[in-house]
DNA sequence: TTCTTCTTTAGAATTATTATAAACTATATT
DNA sequence: AATATAGTTTATAATAATTCTAAAGAAGAA
């Protein structure tokens, strides 16, 4: 559970003024126990619920984008019709479950190294990750 | 490069009827020595380019989601805003070209085989598929 | 306090995609 | 070959997700 303080300077140090939206947004997102997957969708209800306040959607999308592009939020690609951010940065790797739309963390060490038996001239690899598409048995 | 006639027979015998949109829609995407990765919006391009009569937008997307239901086209997910079919409908991995927004096949062969240590209870795995991100060095 | 710059906001604009319903066409039936 | 029917195409409208806009508001610096 971190304290108000701590968003405030990592907003600060960031470069991002520490507004009362992002703050509220800091706690939705980052005061958890978990990694979340969501939607811009799924996080306007959590904040319509959790919060006794409203943002703006425009506040929304401007907030994840700014948290994305310091690199506290990650876009994982699944599906072609929404999009799904990630409160875990770092590369790892996916389930994706098609049955219930949801996506699910592998932890990096249950997937074995993957290895890359070629390269493109001129280009530099970024990242390699694995999904995993799932359905109900 | 197939035969009009191969294309009819492939179409009747997956319960579509070989009109002459759906038949110029396979000249365009099937009769290539390569794979092809493309969006509706590149899609939509070569057809203008290539023949000379126009296929409504609306035929556009029918026929692909069509031809997708029927497996002779794969959805690809890289990237949120935009959706990528690709001719190539095996399981199988891909490069994604950052700089210039390209798809590209990763030869079987060349990636070695991916072990999950993991599973989901009453879920059954459906596709394990891999996606390196690659910039210009 | 005042100024400057950044941020939020509601609503408009844009983009990609899907729905609609009328006209058309492939195929089966007579 | 004519007719019926079910599937298909089409332009356009509708929808949904996201981005833009410009005015009002708030944070930090002077």
């Amino acid at each position: 559970m971190l304290k108000n303080n701590e968003f405030i300077d990592k907003l600060r140090s960031s470069g991002l003024r520490p507004t009362r939206q992002r703050l509220k947004l800091c706690k939705v997102l980052f005061n958890r126990s978990t990694t979340f997957h969501f939607t811009i969708n799924d996080l306007k209800k959590q904040i319509s619920e959790k919060l006794n306040e409203k943002i703006s959607l425009a506040t929304i999308y401007n907030t994840v984008h700014a948290f994305k592009k310091k690199g506290y939020l990650k876009e994982i690609s699944v599906n072609s019709d929404k999009s799904y951010f990630d409160t875990n940065t770092k590369i790892h790797h996916h389930f994706f479950d098609n049955s219930t739309k949801e996506l699910i963390d592998i932890n990096e060490n249950q997937v074995e190294k993957i290895k890359i038996n070629t390269s493109l001239p001129g280009k530099k690899i970024t990242s390699v990750e694995v999904l995993v598409k799932v359905e109900n048995k």
